[in-house]
DNA sequence: CCGGAGTCGGAAAGCGCTTTCAAAAGTATC
DNA sequence: GATACTTTTGAAAGCGCTTTCCGACTCCGG
């Protein structure tokens, strides 16, 4: 079998290689250079004669090769990967801020590994494990569930990007977009429409992001002198059905409101079912309020106010971050304010 | 031990690595072995006497050692990666399938890579090449844009998954989950309920899971001996705008009927918000009907009867089709048939 | 106590690319 | 044309892990 002497490394190499895979060894030997020229080339680490250039090229461009980016990443100790971890995937506020983080990092070159943490906190240190073991360069961490103090020392590994929430550390950056004007604005609007009795549908109120809903909400009412009362806040989940709960808590407990604001769209969408069951109209009994704006909020019935942030510029801007992060910048912070969608589910009660 | 001499190796490297990366050449010194030996515990690849496991064991957990995927890759040629590609991520349908995609295989140690496509066939080639370039082992392509050629020419380079439509090629696996008779179905329903006058909106009119969804349709009217009028029929594009759009184009026409099928949940809610722009009440007025039984639907105004496929467990088997493929397995489908949830949107008008 | 069958485990050769290091080539200077 | 630099370029040493090869041992039967 095979000749007896050892043609080793050619033979073996051509052998094991997955048929059709071109190393930039062949390249190089194609073109008549060395190994370390065609890499120079690649990557324009040094000057090159003009004449090798053409030659590494046109051989690259018939053996139609590509780089192995597993190799380079070893021989760089750079993945050029970074990782998302992402509450859940399956809502439209967070599909859109991923959607345009992937966009940003794609366009840097890096690639996105993505991952859920399903709002429990042993998940997500589970996907930062694996992360880590991954070896992206960086993390992203919509809305991350851990303490502040492991966030902290994670940033001694990567650096983080933090979206929804704020913690001190170098190489992290926290896009902590404060929601507290986003609520007030809201809540203002529907006093300036002469609501006194505002609801308010809360989020998870453990959640600091929920906790700055409820402050907007309070200081516009204290603004306008209207006392604030506990009996017209219920705290609600973010979702579909917490905000249908939270409205049948209000309605059960005959809560005296003309309007309310959800803390976020979902729970407008739940409660606004709610009502419809007990037979009341949107706007007409009861005006409603959302906040995130996600797109299917212009298309149901009616279409709902809401407070405006762009998730899309949320999810660009962390991206941007992540890779001023990894190339030693310093990010620029450069999210725009909130700004008020009135559509159909309010209505003005003034005189 | 360390004696004095050529510490050479072990200090290079030491000083190059990123501080605090522990390399499995370290454990092999720590526990006293080789580091073939460290890579045959780890890998199970070879009996190791139990003293030295315990050694090796031991210094892997003091050394907090976690072995480098890129090094591990390359020295086995493979990435322990798969692409996922979807057409866009800020659609609840898709992102419950990629969810339960990404779940499926990070329990089988897979990465996911995932892009968007952006329902543009460049753009999804775009991703393709980046997938290839990086690796991947595998793709999953949740409805392709790509033509039927060029999918099987990639089933030379890795396997692929596809679901909502249908390839023949070795390495490969289809999921055409055929929508005829969900569509039919959710037709037929309507039909029992005495419709007889009932519009479609459809999809993307060269979308093959489109036209199944016009198929259903046409084969539940005509079993009912119901002709067919295109004048019930417009095509959208399966986004709350474009049914919308679609209803407002019946509407015009001053189509007659009393019920209306949409070929996906998202251009139900767009139709439902034209009928209630005019007057018209679901489901006194008009029954809808949708298909895919989104999450939102169930909390929309009123709820949407419509067609159920668990997207979740389409993902899920995608996954685990996509690891049978690279495991050497021939997949084996099992997707469950559609079924109907009725809720609100519709009514019998029976006499 | 020896030879042969098994077991174990270390050395070393990769995986495909990057990056020193130092020699070779080219330029400028006198 | 020799000297002193400055570019270019190739050889070779990694990056951290896997895997082949082969020598060292262990265990038995004879």
């Amino acid at each position: 079998m095979a000749t007896g002497r050892k043609t080793g490394t050619t033979k073996a190499t051509a052998a094991s290689l997955p048929a059709g895979v071109v190393t930039l060894e062949m390249v190089a030997e194609e073109a008549g250079v060395s190994p370390s020229t065609v890499s120079r080339i690649l990557n324009g680490t040094a000057k090159v004669r003009d004449s090798k250039v053409r030659a590494v090229r046109a051989a690259i461009s018939k053996l139609q090769f590509q780089p192995n980016p597993v190799a380079r990443s070893l021989a760089r100790g750079r993945s050029m990967s970074v990782g998302v971890i992402i509450q859940t995937i399956d809502s439209p506020f967070y599909g859109e801020a991923l959607a345009a983080i992937e966009k940003g990092l794609f366009r840097a070159g890096y690639s996105v590994l993505f991952l859920s943490g399903h709002w429990r906190e042993d998940d997500e240190r589970r996907c930062v494990e694996h992360l880590l073991a991954r070896r992206v360069e960086g993390i992203i961490l919509v809305t991350s569930c851990l303490p502040d103090a492991e966030l902290v020392r994670l940033t001694r590994q990567v650096p983080i990007v933090l979206t929804g929430r704020s913690i001190e550390a170098e190489r992290s950056y926290s896009m902590d977009a404060d929601s507290t004007p986003g609520a007030r604005l809201a809540t203002e609007y529907l006093i300036g429409q002469g609501h006194r009795k505002i609801a308010f549908i809360g989020g998870p109120s453990d959640h600091p992001d929920s906790q700055q809903r409820m402050n907007g909400y309070k200081a516009a009412l204290a603004n306008a002198r209207i006392p604030f009362s506990a009996k017209l806040v219920v705290p609600g989940d973010y979702s579909d059905a917490g905000g249908h709960a939270a409205m049948n808590k209000l309605l059960d407990a005959k809560a005296d409101f003309s309007a309310v604001f959800a803390a976020n769209d979902q729970s407008a969408y739940g409660a606004m079912l709610a009502l419809h069951r007990r037979g009341m109209r949107v706007p007409q009994d009861v005006s409603v309020i959302g906040f995130d704006a996600l797109p299917p909020s212009s298309y149901i019935i009616p279409p709902l106010t809401t407070v405006h942030r762009s998730i899309n510029e949320l999810g660009e801007a962390a991206a941007e971050a992540m890779i001023d992060l990894l190339e030693g910048r310093v990010p620029a912070s450069k999210l725009s304010s909130a700004t008020l969608a009135i559509r159909e589910s309010t209505r003005s009660v003034r005189a």
